[in-house]
RNA sequence: AGGGCUAUCGCCAAGCGGUAAGGCACAGCACUUUGACUGCUGCAUUCGCUGGUUCGAAUCCAGCUAGCCCUGCCA
């Protein structure tokens, strides 16, 4: 990284650590465990974890923290290693679940009770949290506590064995039932579940608890830096404790640093399953959601997520970003890579009287003005044409520089136009506007130096082609809130629009699901990979150009 | 209320004793074959509050205040 770059407060304790020689390496890990799909907010962790070993030209594990058969399924650990894939963080070759260390966990917890460290405790749930006391109360000491090393290690052998139902007995650390810190009040690191692990079968009847079996996994796999979220700061003296009794050389750090929240956005797993029930979003992956898979099939790129989180930053501080800066990425990202066509998503008839009748000619297009790359395409061209809905208004507000009569607009690409009327309906709806063409204009100059205010984008007719547009907005109501009292959320009726009847240039033709496109004047769009087919495409809209839709005041 | 953490522009966020970076958003102007993009301009005499130390404080000290997290055999 540059030295004018600012870092962030991870990278400078970092810095510190190698300078110190506290470690000559960073190594680091994205440790989910597999109960959900991943959303934007892990999205953070994968790419500071991993943008944090390539910087120090170190190593980023893959781990699934899967110490809890009662929560987990295979079916979640291929959707996320999907997305990490997605996002471009590499495990390369270190791909690894906690249940691999069971037996090393086990011997760790024998090694704490030889030393002393850890016993067997016969009290029940209910019964530990009376002993732990509370906020502003100390513990009291566990009945069970002054049990032998041979007992203990005794009754730990015949909770592995199987010997005890669940919840009959457990392993708890002996540290401090007075400490201020309820962490570290005498903690339970073992306990018994007879339960078929995703993983592991029916090997194990026993399984540690994430404080015990995080340390000891960050410290298996040589991780130095274990980066984790604010909440776990409590734990840290716990942390700490482990890997010091079970003496690790050159334990590992645990650093926490504040989530990443979005503003008007739904994460908590049981309001989108909720959503899902009601049949108001399609799946974990609808559009309107900010799960990675959600994001994916919107149209958002690895890239524009990258950027977002970076532009976010790294610091402790509790924060909620505006969606607002993950649309700017996602434009910036698209603007130079996407091909600009012309799609109209609101058509009227737009006739030219004096193009002559039945005649059609082609018309050169480039691409992407901003990248030549992209090259260029030939337009079909005719007398009948679509033109945007929006884009003709008999009697115009002042500054509206596009279609009224008597105006004249360039049709982009092809040629100056000026209107002389327009059809309507016996509804007073229109069905046509009208308007002559200057043929010296071709390519959309005219020779003798004259300038339009307007350029509005068209598409012929005859070799339109039809698609359904959707337009997504947030699921949240922006003005009242996320949540109600009763806890209910506040949805925004229009969060999906679905356009029918738009229609599009030739060149769409043989879209593929994925492809993005900018829509001239209409934003960016991509192919909706569940629901286009080679007979109809779907367009999900990625994000509005910005103030596109806007009249003038 | 016991412990831990945080507080700098509407939203993120630099700053680490020498006199408030940057981005998003917003506004204005210019440019424009997308009212987009781009370019330029504007946008915190002030850093949660109150005192103190200092020639000098967002930065150090003290005391307040507010917010978040912790009493799972979840992670």
């Amino acid at each position: 990284m540059s030295e004018t770059e600012s870092k962030n407060f991870i990278e400078i304790m970092i810095d510190k650590d190698l300078e110190e020689g506290v470690y000559d390496t960073v190594h680091t890990r994205f440790p989910p465990e597999p109960n959900g799909y991943l959303h934007i907010g892990h999205a953070k962790s994968i790419l500071l974890n991993y943008g944090l070993a390539q910087k120090y030209n170190g190593k980023f594990n893959m781990r699934f923290d899967d110490t809890n058969p009662t929560k987990e399924d295979v079916e979640f650990v291929e959707s996320i290693k999907e997305d990490i894939q997605w996002l471009g963080a590499d495990w390369e070759d270190r791909l690894f679940f906690a249940s691999d260390y069971f037996g090393q966990m086990y011997e760790a917890a024998v090694k704490l009770i030889r030393k002393g460290k850890a016993y067997v405790s016969d009290l029940t749930a209910e019964q530990i949290r009376e002993y732990r006391g509370s906020l502003t109360e100390p513990g009291k000491e566990d009945p069970s506590s002054g049990r032998t090393v041979e007992e203990n290690l005794r009754l730990f052998q015949e909770m592995k064995d199987g010997k005890y139902g669940d919840g009959e007995k457990v392993l708890r650390a002996r540290i401090d039932m007075t400490s201020p810190n309820i962490n570290m009040r005498d903690p339970v690191i073992y306990r018994v579940a007879h339960m078929t692990h995703h993983n592991t079968g029916d090997q194990w009847c026993i399984y540690p608890m994430y404080d015990f079996a995080h340390p000891i996994e960050d410290a298996i796999e040589g991780i130095t830096h274990s980066i984790c979220t604010l909440e776990f700061e409590d734990h840290r003296p716990l942390y700490d404790w482990v890997v010091r009794e079970l003496e690790y050389p050159r334990p590992p750090r645990q650093i926490e640093f504040a989530k990443l929240y979005l503003k008007n956005v739904v994460t908590g797993k049981r309001y989108i399953k909720k959503l899902v029930q009601e049949g108001i979003v399609d799946g974990w992956d609808d559009p309107r959601l900010v799960s990675i898979a959600a994001l994916r099939r919107r149209g958002f790129t690895p890239e524009s997520i990258k950027m977002f989180v970076e532009l976010c930053g790294v610091s402790k501080a509790n924060s909620v970003a505006d969606y607002a800066a993950l649309e700017y990425c996602i434009r910036e990202d698209l603007k130079a890579r996407a091909p600009r066509y012309m799609a109209v998503l609101d058509p009227v008839k737009l006739i030219i009287d004096n193009y002559p009748e039945g005649q059609t000619e082609m018309l050169s297009a480039v691409n992407n003005p901003e990248n030549e790359e992209l090259g260029s395409r030939e337009i079909p061209f005719g007398r009948e044409l679509y033109m945007e809905r929006e884009d003709f208004m008999e009697e115009p507000p002042k500054k509206y520089f596009r279609m009224f009569p008597g105006n004249e607009v360039r049709l982009m690409n092809a040629y100056f136009v000026t209107c002389t009327g327009c059809v309507k309906d016996a509804d007073g709806r229109i069905t046509e506007v009208h308007c002559t063409y200057d043929p010296a204009s071709r390519g959309g100059n005219s020779p003798d130096g004259r300038k339009v205010k307007g350029t509005i984008h068209w598409v012929a007719a005859e070799t339109a082609i039809a698609a359904q547009v959707r337009l997504y907005e947030n699921i949240i109501d922006e003005e009242k809130g996320v949540y109600n009292e009763d806890g209910s959320l506040n949805l925004n009726p229009n969060s999906l629009t679905v356009l029918e009847g738009c229609r599009l240039e030739p060149a769409f033709a043989g879209a593929k699901p994925y492809d993005r496109f900018q829509f001239v004047r209409q934003g960016f769009f991509s192919v909706d990979p569940r629901d286009s087919s080679e007979e109809k495409l779907v367009f999900n809209r990625i994000v509005s150009l910005k103030s596109s839709f806007v009249l003038p005041k």
